[in-house]
DNA sequence: ACCTGAACACCGTTCAAGT
DNA sequence: ACCTGAACACCGTTCAAGT
């Protein structure tokens, strides 16, 4: 459609957009073609393959973190600004955390992002092993909450997310009460959630939680 | 190749099998047909589409997680065997873990699983936001475990998961030590596990000690 | 330097036809 | 009831050719 002129950052930038509004199915190499105005082979000039898009976009993600806290900071409240800062970064393109998972270790940023947590573990008194756990945990800790964010739908139209927890709700109002008697009086937490920061501020504090006590024993 | 009979069981079973030994990527309807001795088209005779099988391979994860505490357990302890349960049932397929995720809520096994967790959950007196919330993340803590396992790499054969260690390896070695000396440090607790049930122990425990937390809080 | 046409080897799926 | 042949609309990618 738009002509702007190629390039590799033309590229990912319509790939992230249309994965954002479609999900990240929808991210073909004809596809971004056609939306690019050009033919699918045109976009071999600028990027090596498909997977180096999708390598790329995982990388924005990593670009967008602001994990600063405030000087003085304690461990624990470093350790919540990595996740919180995750959280944000990723809720601005929920289907692509995964691409972003996998880059921690080949983007600039999620090497930076990767030295800080360790050094802050390390820093707090966490064993070498602990250091290495607890810091892979903060990052897949903020990957989970956000693709499992109740109520959200992400790589989907609205009505389409409207009509797929339509049916999800359906297929539990549907199970026999007296088998799932918890489930039913649950089920609208799962689905729907009226707090979303309540929701990242528990979780979060779940697993840092989590952390103190282990550094304590 | 073999000619068993036909069936959704065996197409199952073989969907599983081609994924555990080369990654969901090759689990394809015409390399199914190939390994059962069948064409394609013979496939959609058992089974309404692809989908179905993917459905059918994750729902196979469920049925065999055994999340039993004995009598008296509390509800901590009851916590922890789901979580280790699931990471029993998810090791034993890693690369079905994502296509078990979403089906919790649409299997047998998964329903019940769930069921039994919000109960303990209830039980223990968390509020049912919480619930919800907890009961979300154990499943989530035993997928991202089992798939980020130091050192396994799963859905590549030995040789070719060793090659990709040792790349990783090499892409650390690479960097420059005087801005990622956490890293380096703890490049070897990242891409290789010494003791496997440590790992898990560990990891476990931080996500139950959260729980405990958040419920005196 | 940058883009296209034509072609290749793959997908999942349908549908009429065979036994 | 169960399977096949032929066909369709999609993929990602290569490579020689155009400007």
């Amino acid at each position: 459609m738009a002509k702007a002129d190629l390039s590799r950052e033309a590229i990912v930038d319509r790939a992230l957009a249309v994965a954002d509004a479609e999900g990240l199915d929808a991210v073909t190499v004809r596809r971004l073609a056609q939306e690019l105005g050009v033919t699918p082979m045109a976009l071999y000039w600028h990027v090596k393959n498909k997977d180096e898009v999708l390598d790329a976009m995982g990388d924005r993600l990593f670009e967008t973190v602001d994990y600063a806290s405030p000087d003085g900071a304690t461990w624990d409240e470093q350790l919540r600004a990595v996740v919180r800062g995750l959280v944000e970064a990723f809720r601005a393109h929920p289907v692509c955390v995964d691409l972003a998972y996998r880059r921690v270790f080949e983007c600039e940023e999620g090497l930076q992002l990767a030295e800080h947590t360790l050094g802050l573990l390390r820093g707090a008194g966490f064993a070498d092993r602990q250091a290495a756990d607890i810091a892979t945990r903060s990052l897949q800790t903020a990957l989970m909450l956000v693709t499992s964010e109740p109520g959200a739908e992400p790589g989907s139209t609205p009505e389409a997310a409207h009509a797929k927890l339509a049916e999800k709700r359906a297929g539990i109002a549907a199970l026999p009460i007296d088998r799932f008697p918890n489930i039913h009086a649950l089920a609208g937490f799962m689905l729907y959630c009226d707090d979303v920061e309540a929701y990242y501020d528990f979780n979060v504090d779940l697993f840092v939680n989590g952390a103190r006590t282990a550094l304590a024993a």
